[in-house]
DNA sequence: ACATATTTTTAGATAAGACTAAAAAATATA
DNA sequence: TATATTTTTTAGTCTTATCTAAAAATATGT
């Protein structure tokens, strides 16, 4: 019955890996343990311990006061954690119904499965998807991700238009308004208006007109056209 | 990121329950603590202490010295798991090209994936499968048990046929075994002779005439003709 | 620059789940 | 039935991953 199957690395381990790999993109000093700890939910001095114990297994490097980096190791494990991630929200959204507002919990829980079986199958099986349902790159098994030239919806200009390609915050509320107006992937948005006061824009999308805050727009990335 | 997620029971509390399960299945006293111990490849002590546990929350009837038996809620917890680790052994085979030998250990970590929506929503994806990879009946929701007639191979009298329809130890050896000699689900076997001597049978299956041993005829179920 | 605030680390505690060794209970055997 | 053997439980230890509270280091403001 219970073939002991002792894992590479423990699920603790991997959530503070892409904890740190999400947090140190575009980022260019280390990551500090306070935002590790926030973005974790949990408190700094348990990130101290567990960053050390990372440092110890040469995942990451760690300078006490001085925040970590991932090593080229830590990172290929990083990614596979985030590839697994991705596909797995690709399988729950196109084959089993799920609404791209309901991945999320279900695929932080699968991600942590071990077999390498188990994630080229499933690559195979969906068709080797270059994005997820939020229209986020799944980097492939070296841990490349395909960029895509996107830009923040409040970044287009009065006039301009541009295909819906992602969003900067998944939570659910944020995907469950877009689907209420809906704003989804692949769809074309024109800027119509553009209001100076406060950001908002007045947008057209299918045959339908409406105004959308600035903090929207800041989280809707499109491809400019 | 981490919406922290609180499941009712821990992954080794659930291993628990699913061996009592098995365990108890055509016995009608307690469940001993070296069984569990054995079937978990872990200690008789650890296994009391678990069962207290288990006792606590009433998943379990305990009392020292007398060995374990599931309760109602238990019963429904285990065959919970029981189903989801079969559900997935037939989406790792049907879907993902696996073996069936190949499918236990990655079925053991999937099986708690802790969401209602996943199970039923592969289990519509799969056609509701009522058997595994192994023949081995699929849990309904209420936890109940397709029945099905089965039998032992080498209950088989000389001239006597069946169909193949499940294995009684699942381990990898045997079903490779099994997959050398062409023998599967749905196959077709004849006794043509029987040996009294050490119980060997000489059988034909598909255009094919071999002999197989006692164990391997004890290890195979059929449907008896 | 230096006092204050913030961040990070250390030290010590806790809970889960496992282990070993020894004690206690139950079962088997002579 | 008395003794031996096996099974089960208890007691105490270990590891992992947390936590709180306090100390140390770094950063900030005037």
């Amino acid at each position: 019955m219970s073939s002991k199957y002792v894992p590479m690395f423990t699920s603790s381990e991997e959530n503070y890996l892409k904890a740190i790999y999400h947090l140190e993109i575009g980022v260019d000093k280390g990551v500090s343990t306070n935002a590790i700890a926030e973005k974790l939910v949990t408190k700094a001095s348990s990130v101290t311990d567990m960053v050390k114990k990372l440092s110890e297994k040469e995942l990451i490097i760690y300078k006490k006061y001085q925040g970590v980096t991932l090593t080229n190791f830590g990172k290929k494990i990083a990614s596979s954690i985030v590839r697994k991630h991705r596909l797995w929200e690709v399988f729950l959204v196109e084959k089993l119904n799920f609404s791209w507002d309901e991945v999320h919990d279900v695929a932080e829980q699968l991600e942590h499965i071990k077999s390498p079986k188990l994630i080229n199958q499933l690559d195979i099986f969906l068709g080797f998807p270059s994005q997820d349902p939020h229209g986020d790159p799944i980097p492939d098994k070296d841990g490349n991700l395909k960029v895509v030239e996107k830009s923040l919806l409040s970044t287009l200009l009065k006039n301009e238009s541009g295909i819906c390609v992602g969003v900067n915050d998944s939570s659910s509320e944020f995907l469950q308004f877009l689907d209420k107006k809906g704003i989804t992937l692949g769809k074309q948005i024109k800027v119509l208006e553009k209001e100076n006061f406060d950001g908002s824009l007045f947008i057209s999308i299918d045959q339908k007109k409406l105004s959308i805050s600035n903090k929207i727009a800041n989280n809707l990335y499109i491809q400019k056209q």
